[in-house]
DNA sequence: CGAATCAAGATTGTTCAACAATATATTTTA
DNA sequence: TAAAATATATTGTTGAACAATCTTGATTCG
């Protein structure tokens, strides 16, 4: 008897494995951006009853993946510049909290290291589909030296956000290719306690990262205008 | 047409109102903690039907103040000793963050002057239930000098979870009348941009906070043992 | 022609009743 | 007494229905 306690989508209902399903459609661009999505419809699609699909969109509302304006329903949610340098300011303050928390020896360490070294290979296969992933992992599991399940929830929200983001974008090609030796680095210089080295590396990721998402989105927006 | 983009309950919606009043009956402490919330009696309480009332459940369970148990039901959340260390680990995070994205005439700080002397009158006055409300309004405002929604946001989640602890305790009386003083000092400090005295007082702070909670929470537990 | 008005039409908001699936309580049996 | 079986209550989900609200398109008027 497991507690659902958060966050966690439960695939034991019917609703949070909708609201899972939907989300994994969400993070793989398969819905225009500011798409509307419509009760009956989605309801038919996934064949399920409208009040089930009511709560699982409540659930991806409250994940920010969804947007909700009362009587007029649902829609993609679409990160705009604003969204992203806010999500970065976040992920800037939570992120220095994990270094400032790691401790040598931490358990978090050892996971980092597995992910860096997938993150080689997965870039050597130029898969940067994986390589995406493979990064957010990463620093997800960095936030895990933070031992506060709190605060990995609430990092869980923002980088589901920012993958919203990526999947909208065209091509995110290898966007995320120069961090596969920046994660590098900065788990070195975390394993040996080097604050000040881990907190330079930190920022210079970060930097860099929202640059690449803000261009990227940038030349969306110059290619797609409002419709 | 105000867009409902996160976790603003919305009064527009009867689900929301309703998880509105739930969630002011919860800080306010009218629940038994752990108490167990049954469909048909709170819906018939609240005059709504089960699946209206089944959207604010989950509304309030992603707040973290009910814990869902599929199959079983919705719970009013007992934070216990490791919520709480969780809760001030976030607080500590997100409110350094706040130091040092500190500048100098912030708007921030103008309605932190306003709490500030707010709370010394309700202090004057000893009702320390509102001094508890404006310590904890005053400690928002500051993590306004973020300019982050979703930093804001999350502080807000662990923030009504602590309201929730709160209500729990029998005499929390003036738990919070110390921090009246501090909350000044801190502010001076900030203004003056005097990070290192910032940190040290905000650290004074979210320390003896987080001992006088835990103490009282172990009063509780002596009290009233598991039935 | 353009803007405001008004009436369909569609969508969301909410309720209700029903039934299946699961958990809880009670009784029976060993 | 302990385990098993039954009965009862609760949650999970559905479908239909209707009210409230939004959207659309035609109409009218300036």
């Amino acid at each position: 008897m497991t507690i659902r306690t958060t966050m966690e989508a439960d695939e034991a209902s019917l609703a949070g494995a909708v609201a899972i399903r939907i989300r994994e459609m969400l993070i793989a661009g398969e819905f225009e951006p500011g798409q509307k999505l419509s009760e009956h419809r989605v309801a038919a699609d996934f064949a399920v009853s409208r009040n089930t699909l009511r709560e699982a969109f409540r659930f991806l509302t409250s994940q920010r993946l969804l947007s909700y304006i009362p009587n007029r329903g649902v829609f993609v949610v679409v990160p705009d510049e604003a969204a992203i340098i806010d999500i970065y300011r976040v992920r800037a303050v939570i992120q220095r909290g994990a270094v400032e928390a790691a401790s040598r020896g931490h358990p978090a360490f050892a996971r980092m290291r597995v992910l860096v070294e997938e993150g080689r290979e997965l870039g050597a296969r130029r898969d940067w589909q994986k390589v995406g992933t493979n990064n957010m992992e990463f620093h997800r599991a960095m936030v895990g030296l933070c031992d506060s399940p709190r605060l990995s929830a609430s990092f869980d929200l923002v980088l589901a956000e920012l993958r919203l983001a990526f999947g909208q974008l065209k091509d995110m090609a290898h966007l995320h290719e120069p961090y596969i030796d920046l994660n590098h680095t900065l788990l070195r210089a975390l394993e040996t306690g080097d604050r000040l080295a881990s907190m330079t590396t930190l920022d210079a990721y970060l930097l860099q990262s929202e640059r690449g998402v803000l261009g990227a989105l940038q030349h969306r927006r110059a290619a797609e205008p409002v419709k």
